[in-house]
DNA sequence: CAAGATGTAATTTTT
DNA sequence: TTACATCTTG
């Protein structure tokens, strides 16, 4: 499947003491200087691609003469957008102007230039999943059930992945007559809106490249030079918008390596990168073997585990870095054993770069509790999203009917947040105006006016005028002061600051982090049109582990970084790899190579060292339930491992209770331990209640905690 | 209409 | 276990 793409002979290059080239090797250098053909680079993990593609793009602007508003750079995700337009900018002075970009907020930008030629509003706001999804149930509950909606969602977001429009060939996705007009009201509901959806911002960008031939010739010609990151994770809509930017004056380059493709689920096709050199013809391809990151032990290991795919174009990554230690797999009893096993390594050694790396965001937890019960500090990324927050959300909410007054999604969430008699009844009564208040939801509130009850009518009034005294000052003041007065005279910071002490100051805090993130921002409708579209496009930088926190990250989230120390947990069939419950559907192969991809992508961040944690048991749902280790396990070879069991041996002797001992019990309270024994592998633990009564408690069990000096 | 009570479903992964 | 949805009561 590989032999057709062996590395091309490097033949004789320009300036090879230019400083843009020193230290890279001969590959490198030759993905850096080609030119005048689409350009394919496989580059596996740690083969420096980041490096290649900015030194590429830094190479055209000065060498070349490549204007920098030429350029775009596209990647897949925000972490990866920032990280290259600073490499880029730290290695040429001439780096101002260039587009450093997701696809979605490359399109976002492409759709506000030019959507007008295609009927789109160009101050758009965009919703989210949350958002497109209630706009759906709103369509449709009366006649569906909640699951249903949620799979024709699925299958409607799925629609705009592959690009196909209510008209087009929508039984590719569900051969249900009905899909077809539910994604066409959806699709003019959404319309009615004068928002887009994520799907839309690709799938509306290449309709408006497909149709309109004058836009297409515009944007080829402003973006010459074309950069894509992360290539393996394109869907079919992505690769189609790339055919539609490739025009005869194109620079093409796309970076990407099969073996980290692990978005399948958002639509992600690896047969775009499979296939590139067929899609472009002449493509000339270059292949990065030569990993700098990790040591031979590890890559060795992670080389094996994803030989075991076969959809995969196959390479042979070459250490430069010496045998390294062996990788450390550990068997531990269950979930909370790990944590607190994770939690001695920090100990030993707090200054090493670490990661603790899970499949899925709820294994956060039992890290969460074990550091902050042994002040470890850490950065938990990505869990809930900040812009995701019901109160960011909520604000968010009144702001976009600012930028946009025809949105109903926002005008639903806000109307009756904080509390202002306005329920279901009411709301719906309001939203019968909507047509004839031309899809403006406040112009719709007024015409309601008299139809309301006497408690919703004078919500109502508190409402709009609310809504006016704050369009008046909108142009008077920053972003941020605006948005801190529509918080203060909504009554949000009230609302949120009044709700049980520990969460609402936390909710208060997060209104007040809204405003500060709109510090750089003017002021006017614009200004706070680009700020909304960043809290859906953009996740807020978090700051880098300033010093030695230990990151807690999902695998998803780690493609792009690297650690000295990769700590792997949850190594167990069902938690890694994720495997659907559903017994009746027949084990997906496909499915399970993306797994392994993902497992893969999580063994390569890692530099130095690599720990494998598998437990045997772990709380789900708060039940506990028995775990076989992850099949990927037995895919590395025996002598790159180092096998602790601590499961086996009974931990004897050694109970973590012992008599005088004061405890805490969660449902109990506090009390004295009587004593403690081990009895049938587990500790049991006897306590005098302050209470009076005494009890036995095995720990494994019940949270019995430790207090120490009181 | 709001607030409290009760019931139930849920865990992939991200723009 | 928790979060969220639906039902019940004031």
């Amino acid at each position: 499947m590989c032999g057709e793409w062996t590395s091309q002979r490097y033949t004789a290059m320009s300036d090879t003491n230019h400083p843009l080239l020193a230290n890279l090797n001969d590959a490198q250098r030759e993905a850096v200087l080609h030119t005048g053909s689409p350009l394919l680079i496989l580059a596996g993990a740690g083969s420096g691609k980041t490096r290649v593609i900015t030194t590429r793009i830094a190479w055209a602007l000065e060498t070349l003469g490549t204007r920098p508003q030429s350029v775009a750079a596209v990647t897949f995700t925000n972490k990866a957008a920032r990280e290259m337009e600073e490499r880029i900018t730290s290695m040429t002075d001439k780096a101002l102007g260039v587009t450093v970009r997701t696809f979605h907020s490359f399109c976002a930008l492409l759709l506000r230039m030019y959507g007008s030629a295609c009927g789109i509003n160009t101050s758009f706001l965009i919703y989210d999943e949350t958002d497109a999804m209630t706009l759906l149930k709103n369509l449709l509950k009366q006649q569906y059930a909640k699951n249903e909606i949620k799979q024709l969602f699925e299958d409607i977001m799925r629609a705009k992945d592959l690009c196909i429009a209510p008209d087009g060939d929508v039984e590719r996705i569900n051969r249900n007559p009905a899909f077809a007009e539910i994604y066409r009201q959806y699709e003019e509901r959404l319309a009615a809106t004068g928002n887009l959806d994520f799907g839309d911002l690709i799938m509306k960008t290449v309709f408006l490249l497909r149709e309109h031939s004058d836009v297409r010739a515009a944007v080829q010609m402003r973006f010459s030079t074309i950069l894509v990151d992360e290539y393996q994770d394109s869907n079919a809509a992505q690769f189609i918008l790339l055919k539609e930017l490739y025009g005869p004056g194109t620079s093409l380059s796309v970076v990407g390596d099969d073996d980290q493709s692990i978005y399948s689920f958002r639509g992600a096709e690896i047969s775009n990168i499979l296939t590139f050199h067929e899609s472009f013809p002449n493509t000339r391809v270059i292949r990065l073997e030569q990993n700098y990151r990790s040591t031979g032990r590890i890559l060795a290991a992670a080389s094996a585990v994803v030989s075991h795919n076969q959809g995969r174009l196959g390479k042979t990554l070459l250490s430069t870095r010496g045998e390294g230690n062996k990788i450390s797999l550990r068997f531990v009893k269950d979930n909370e054993t790990e944590a607190l096993q994770c939690a001695k390594l920090y100990d030993e050694n707090p200054d090493m770069e670490t990661a603790i790396i899970y499949r899925v965001n709820s294994q956060s937890r039992s890290f969460e509790e074990v550091f902050t019960r042994f002040s470890i500090p850490f950065l938990l990324v990505g869990a809930l999203r900040f812009y995701e927050r019901a109160e960011v959300k909520d604000a968010i909410a009144l702001l976009s009917l600012f930028v946009n007054p025809k949105d109903e999604i926002a005008f639903r969430r806000i109307i009756n947040t904080p509390v202002r008699g306005i329920g279901e009844k009411t709301l719906a009564s309001i939203l019968e105006y909507l047509p004839e208040a031309k899809g403006d939801v406040l112009e719709s509130l007024r015409l309601s006016l008299d139809s309301l009850s006497k408690r919703a009518r004078s919500g109502a009034q508190v409402f709009l005028a609310l809504y006016q005294d704050l369009a008046g000052q909108m142009d008077l003041t920053t972003t941020s002061m605006f948005i801190h007065e529509a918080m203060f005279k909504s009554g949000l910071y009230d609302f949120y600051r009044g709700q049980d002490k520990a969460e609402g100051t936390a909710k208060y805090q997060n209104l007040e982090e809204l405003v500060s993130a709109a510090q750089a921002f003017p002021g006017g409708k614009d200004a706070l049109a680009t700020f909304l579209e960043g809290t859906t496009l953009r996740a807020p930088e978090y700051e880098e582990p300033a010093g030695k926190r230990v990151m807690l990250i999902t695998a998803h989230n780690t493609k792009g970084l690297e650690f000295d120390r990769v700590i792997i947990t949850g190594c167990e069939d069902g938690v890694f790899p994720m495997i659907r419950t559903n017994m009746w559907e027949e084990p997906d192969r496909e499915a399970m190579e993306e797994e392994r991809r993902l497992f893969y992508v999580a063994m390569t961040r890692a530099r130095e060292q690599l720990i494998l944690f598998s437990a045997r048991r772990r709380l789900l749902f708060g039940r506990w339930s028995d775990s076989s280790p992850s099949r990927f396990l037995a895919e590395i070879p025996q002598e790159t491992l180092d096998i602790k069991d601590n499961t086996s041996k009974p931990e004897s002797m050694d109970t973590r209770f012992q008599r005088g001992d004061r405890v805490f019990h969660d449902d109990f309270g506090y009390g004295f331990v009587v004593e403690s024994s081990i009895k049938e592998g587990n500790e049991a633990v006897k306590v005098r209640l302050d209470s009076g009564r005494t009890a036995v408690f095995i720990p494994e069990y019940t949270s019995l905690m430790k207090v120490e000096g009181e």
